[in-house]
RNA sequence: GGGUCGUUAGCUCAGCCGGUAGAGCAGCUGGCUUUUAACCAGUUGGUCGAUGGUUCGAAUCCAUCACGACCCA
């Protein structure tokens, strides 16, 4: 991969063809030009001309000039079809030796798919009615050495679809679709949030303490500083003490990098948006989520119905809001529900459903592993779980009436986390006895606990609002939209292991 | 980490009762002025993922490894 030159192994027959056409462009001039201007697009033509009938385009003298990808070709002595493929969609040309003259009417005889060419001429229909471009000036503007994708299987094999997406994307016009959606997607929940009075920041992703959520980091290295920085696993403690400045109402959407496997669900850099308000709670972020969610799938899709991996899902129907024990007494029937508080009994269900369970584990982690065991993955239909316990919540409030539990939330659709939020803990004596509790897990050999982030509780010292906050995984809501089985298909470059 | 499947021509794949590699597309040569999987004729192209083993003989059987996909953790 960082071979200054690479041996010539791949060079076959085909792309060998192609140089020696290349070599005879650059022998006769400048074989990378970079004079043509386009001033038309495919889909424009398209649009326009498309429902014309082949008479009413008869007398077209209107000059149009298109510039792509010559996608396929079909050549019958002087007379040669082509379709090209620009950012906007395909159209074909017509090109006959007539209209170009020999020496022109050859270089597009002896082109090759995926060479670029820049076409002038004016729309016509065929006779079985396709618009094209009856073309009048032709220029190979690029020679493609390598060959494409074999025209009608296409590509299909998934680890070349995410190694080398730039061919994915000539080839499989959806692709571009997908991440078209993720932009505007995007786009949506920016405005939704700024029009709410939200403002946009950027917090750190190199962090001296990594926090903000319980995962394993990545390490990198500050030469000038000499000192070991971590990628962030989360902006949460930044934007906390942005709400402690003054920004009561503010959000980042941005790159977290969590150091763990991967699979159709994870991907060790995601994208995540994370939003604080202060003056209000957990609820009150559960109505703004579900607004917000109801609202992009409208707004993307069209309509709050869509169709994940065979199945119907209704965004426009409320959600459903349930706490994480009446979660597990639906999809555990038999479990007593008059028995959740006690440890014995929970370690028990845990080991019987195939929970871990540690001597260190306290009654609210052992519900949480039941929960996770038997009733995340059947949470389809959008769904709220409330009550997350105090023991697995090391940033949330404890409930007023309840403090074995917190003012927090978990959203599930498709069986999928997708959301998590909560009403802030703002008692800066209790953050740092829960930090506390970290380390000691950390040091008890949990990797994946928490530092003591001592700037952070002197910021919460000077206090914090009373303040809610939630974050949201971009990328899996991405794939519940554009019904997209893996987290690698709204990833234009997912992580993959290093080429053989 | 575990299980299943896969890796053969540039691409998509067949061949897997062990007997020395095949198709379509792409490429090359020729023909063809409304094709669209264009067509017709001819033709080139392979360390059969890697290493080791069994065998007279391995793409094929066995083992290990690498890479990938899916499922599970």
């Amino acid at each position: 991969m960082s071979q200054p030159e690479q041996p010539q192994q791949d060079e076959n027959y085909v792309i060998a063809a192609r140089r020696e056409k290349l070599d005879k462009l650059r022998a006769a001039g400048n074989a990378y030009p970079n004079g043509f201007r386009r001033d038309t697009l495919a889909d424009y033509l398209q649009g326009v001309y498309g429902a014309h009938s082949a008479e009413s385009l008869e007398g077209e003298t209107t000059p149009f000039r298109i510039a792509g990808r010559l996608m396929a070709k079909r050549v019958m002595g002087k007379a040669s079809f082509g379709t090209l493929q620009d950012m906007s969609g395909r159209i074909q040309i017509f090109v006959q030796q007539a209209a170009l003259g020999e020496a022109a009417y050859n270089v597009f005889k002896t082109a090759d798919v995926g060479d670029i060419f820049g076409a002038v001429g004016t729309v016509m229909k065929t006779k079985t009615g396709e618009l094209s471009l009856r073309v009048t000036q032709l220029e190979l503007l690029v020679k493609g050495i390598r060959p494409l994708p074999e025209k009608w299987a296409g590509l299909t094999d998934t680890e070349v679809r995410y190694r080398q997406r730039y061919l994915d994307l000539i080839v499989n016009p959806d692709v571009k679709k997908v991440f078209d959606k993720r932009g505007q997607s995007i786009r949506f929940i920016r405005n939704f949030l700024d029009t709410l009075g939200f403002s946009e920041v950027e917090t750190p992703m190199m962090q001296a303490i990594p926090g903000g959520a319980t995962a394993k980091p990545f390490i990198t290295h500050h030469n000038a500083l000499d000192r070991d920085l971590y990628l962030r696993i989360a902006p949460e403690l930044y934007l906390k003490r942005l709400v402690v400045g003054g920004f009561e109402k503010v959000y980042e959407i941005n790159r977290n990098f969590r150091n763990e496997g991967l699979s159709t669900r994870h991907n060790p850099e995601f994208t995540m948006l994370e939003f604080y308000q202060a003056y209000a709670d957990y609820r009150e972020l559960m109505d703004l989520i579900e607004n917000l969610l109801r609202d992009l799938a409208l707004a993307v899709n069209g309509s709050g119905k869509l169709t994940y991996q065979g199945r119907e899902y209704d965004l426009e129907q409320p959600f459903n809001r349930w706490t994480m024990k009446e979660a597990v007494q639906r999809f555990n029937p038999a479990i007593d529900a008059a028995r959740l508080d006690e440890r014995g009994y929970l370690a028990d269900w845990a080991k019987k459903v195939g929970g871990d369970v540690k001597p260190a584990y306290g009654a609210g982690k052992l519900l949480t592993e039941i929960f996770e065991k038997t009733v995340e993955a059947n949470l389809l239909d959008p769904t709220f779980i409330t009550e997350y316990p105090t023991e697995v919540s090391p940033l949330a409030r404890r409930n007023d009436a309840n403090p074995e539990v917190t003012d927090r939330f978990e959203f599930f659709v498709g069986g999928r986390e997708v959301a998590n939020g909560f009403s802030e803990l703002n008692d800066p004596d209790d953050q740092a006895a829960r930090f506390k509790a970290q380390v000691s897990a950390k040091e008890g050999g949990d990797d994946e606990a928490m530092h003591f982030d001592a700037d952070y509780i002197r910021a919460l010292e000077y206090g914090l609002p009373p303040t809610a906050g939630a974050g949201i995984g971009i990328d899996r809501l991405v794939m519940f939209l554009t019904d997209s089985p893996s987290i690698r298909d709204v990833l234009l470059f997912p992580q993959m292991r290093p080429e053989a």
